[in-house]
DNA sequence: TGACTGTATTGATCTCGATCAATTACAGCG
DNA sequence: CGCTGTAATTGATCGAGATCAATACAGTCA
């Protein structure tokens, strides 16, 4: 299971609305102190774009609430969602102002944003910083990967149980819940924002959604709240190994 | 165009097969003088396996010569291949010992190789390199990333034509000749290894090129040798905007 | 030279997911 | 409460790419 927290792990931080899971001042470390002054917070809304593909990016950030997408577009419209960022993911890149993708606040989302100059003189000067960062860029990168395999060659129904069952993880261990036996949680993502993450159209999501709950294998309350009768029914409905191939 | 050398470029260096394109001994850069001891090549043939998922790897490894693909499998046989290697690339992760997927030569390969203990070492005493390294990988992130794109959404032909302008881009850059007008060079990979890059069958592949050659887009001379006669028509082909939005 | 082997091409057919289209469910709001 | 608009479901049909099968081709070895 990668750690996803880029510098100070389970301490508490007075301005912060979670436990703190993220660079930020006010934490009792010294080097960190000088944060203060870079950092700050953002909210969006639903659907709000917090950037556009192309535009000036002059922070970076880490994500407090909320769940944000990257996705790409061909100009023929086209889309193929490439990152999804959770709780406590990165966004952003040193050395790069300009955003390559496009980023979406899928629920509401709370950033907390670093200007990105201050940002990378930290990362020049403070060595288990930048450590931490390739840390965590190689898992993104494992996760990527992950998702190529399940682009490329997992079927519909296949795609649809992997990714309920990366976001049931995610959200567990958010939670601090084992993903093991009956497991519940709110789906942050329209039919459409799926479809995007799998290659799919919204429709084939739709099916599929109803087929996996015709076999039982989930079940739904509303459009968005689901629980997952036995996890690992679930995860053999993903195509991946029993034992731990999946790395998000 | 991403920076793909790892720390000293343009630098000859005396038992380098090649102009030097890696971390390395004998180069005039007193921080690396002591990797001397920790440095060996090896050797591999095209088609042999240089290390299977899930086996100790204690080396990473810079390419300098040849062609390695990176390759997830799945139980029932699926195979989809998540990394392609090509010379200056970089193999294997700090602080992981286990290899996450097959690495395969595509064409006889040569590696320059650097033992895992104090290969992390120079990483921890020398925060260029790792710095280095970070962007390495997110260069190596965002090249996922539109992999991504080309798995998710586009054609079988779309698919051809992109990864024909991405190893034709390589090559001109390796052989420091620029990708325009005509354009020619020599395929590493089988119909099959096109395949699992692409998420398709290998008659897909080779329906597709036998389309492109139809269409006068490329030129086959025996099975291996591809030329361009237009690097722009080939581009058009790819559903990529005009403008360099390839990372690759 | 010809048998053998692995790689590539081409053909015939089938299938999964896309596409086009109609309905339904539901939240917000006058 | 009944409108209105958005998200989701379901149905009918189509087609790109998969699958199964036969053939071509290039290299290698006896």
């Amino acid at each position: 299971m990668p750690n996803r927290q880029l510098a100070i792990p389970q301490q508490e931080c007075a301005d912060c609305p979670i436990r703190h899971r993220a660079v930020c001042a006010r934490c009792e470390t010294d080097e960190l102190e000088h944060l203060e002054s870079i950092k700050y917070y953002r909210k969006f809304e639903a659907g709000q774009t917090v950037v556009w593909a192309g535009d000036k990016m002059d922070f970076v950030a880490s994500v407090i609430e909320g769940v944000a997408s990257l996705t790409q577009t061909m100009e023929d419209g086209r889309r193929q969602m490439v990152g999804l960022l959770l709780p406590s993911d990165f966004l952003g890149r040193p050395n790069r102002d300009t955003a390559p993708y496009d980023v979406v606040a899928s629920t509401d989302v709370m950033l907390c944003c670093f200007r990105r100059a201050p940002f990378q003189k930290l990362i020049a000067e403070n060595a288990n910083i930048s450590q931490r960062l390739l840390e965590m860029t190689l898992d993104e990168l494992d996760a990527a990967r992950e998702w190529m395999l399940l682009l490329g060659r997992k079927t519909a129904r296949e795609k649809i149980a992997s990714l309920l069952s990366i976001i049931a993880r995610r959200d567990a261990s958010l939670k601090d819940l084992p993903s093991k036996g009956e497991v519940s949680f709110d789906l942050p993502l329209t039919r459409e924002a799926m479809a995007d993450y799998l290659g799919l159209t919204l429709e084939t999501v739709s099916r599929q959604m109803s087929a996996l709950k015709r076999d039982d294998v989930i079940r739904l309350e509303g459009k968005r709240h689901i629980t997952i009768p036995d996890f690992d029914l679930l995860m053999d409905e993903t195509g991946d190994d029993a034992d731990g191939g999946m790395l998000v």
